[in-house]
DNA sequence: TTAATAACAGACAGGTCTGTATCATGTCAA
DNA sequence: TTGACATGATACAGACCTGTCTGTTATTAA
């Protein structure tokens, strides 16, 4: 049976996987060695490896854990918003433009962690289409059923502007970056919706 | 005296830094060692460090040949548009969407060695603020002058889009994205110039 | 021709990183 | 209590990387 973290009390797979998230999206993927989680999670070496064979698999899993979480925090950030397609979209617009502004943002984990990595056959590389082309076709979906007029190249150009926020973002303040992206998000949208 | 390049009858500095360039923007800066620049220039390692007296020093002089030659071209390309206002930003807007285009464009040189270094201290750090903000500075000016309404607001808008185009050109074709980045940029123009 | 030096070739030191091995300690269930 | 096993602590091998050192060859200028 696994134990716990003494400190956490959480599983000690989750446990460490919370100090590799900390790390690894704080620091960056090359960074940050095994030994440093390693250190900061307070565990030994031995842990680490039962729970994930290599650092490559550690990174898989950081990566997936943000894959899940992003799309949890924002489909229940939709159920919150008017039901209606076109508020839908703005709930997305919303959404990003809130994830923007926290402070601890530091950009997409997945567009930092394929910009660490060559190789096209890394997972991250993977990883950054399905989670880029799913935002996009989540919203084109809604574009679509709004109505909006051209909904495909709105969600090409959506998912654009959303890039750039979440690159902006790492040399560039929070709170501007979130304005900027919303005002022109909206924008976007607008021309779209004319009668 | 310094000597030339057998193979490119460059200066040998010059000639480093050519492939220096293919390689740590083709790869990666973590990627690729001082070992492998040496061994694809056909040089020695103290030929190399006679020059540059580290890889950091290396790096900083790609990413500062990467900024001139980003400005000379864009500023030539400027020359060849109609100098009026409003043509010389759709110049702007032309340049990147022709940049964004070529089957060799990789993103932004500075964006992508930021991601590699935590330090926020690193060379690329502030490198890429000053390319950035320049670039950004360059459009407010013109978009001032066009005149367009609000022309600072739309310039963090297209500086977002510009980010965006060349953080998807990573991991989607390049001609669409090139079309999409052109058509969201000319909208975002337009709704300025309403009379 | 000859002296100075640029460039080549390669060994190597020192450090970092990943992953493995070894052994001790703590925890839980039978 | 005792045995099985999860965890801790740490040493270590092997690979890789940066930067230095030594010695040789090639080029240029006087």
């Amino acid at each position: 049976m696994p134990r716990k973290s003494a400190a956490t009390d959480k599983p000690l797979k989750e446990h460490i996987l919370d100090v590799a998230d900390r790390l690894f999206y704080g620091q960056g993927l090359h960074a940050v060695g095994v030994d440093r989680v390693i250190a900061e999670a307070k565990i030994a070496k031995t842990s680490l490896y039962r729970y994930f064979p290599s650092k490559d698999a550690l990174i898989r899993a950081y990566l997936e854990r943000r894959h899940q979480q992003f799309w949890q925090s924002l489909e229940a950030f939709l159920l919150g918003c008017d039901p209606e397609p076109m508020a839908q979209l703005m709930g997305v617009v919303d959404f990003m433009a809130q994830l923007l502004a926290k402070a601890d943002c530091r950009g997409c984990p997945f567009l930092l962690a394929a910009s660490e990595f060559a190789d096209i056959n890394h997972v991250s590389r993977q990883m950054v289409v399905d989670h880029k082309s799913g935002l996009r076709d989540r919203i084109a979906t809604l574009a679509q059923t709004a109505p909006l007029s051209e909904p495909e190249p709105l969600a090409d150009q959506l998912s654009m502007l959303i890039d750039g926020g979440l690159s902006q973002v790492r040399y560039l303040e929070n709170e501007p970056t979130s304005q900027t992206f919303k005002h022109a998000a909206t924008a976007l949208i607008e021309r779209r919706s004319a009668v």
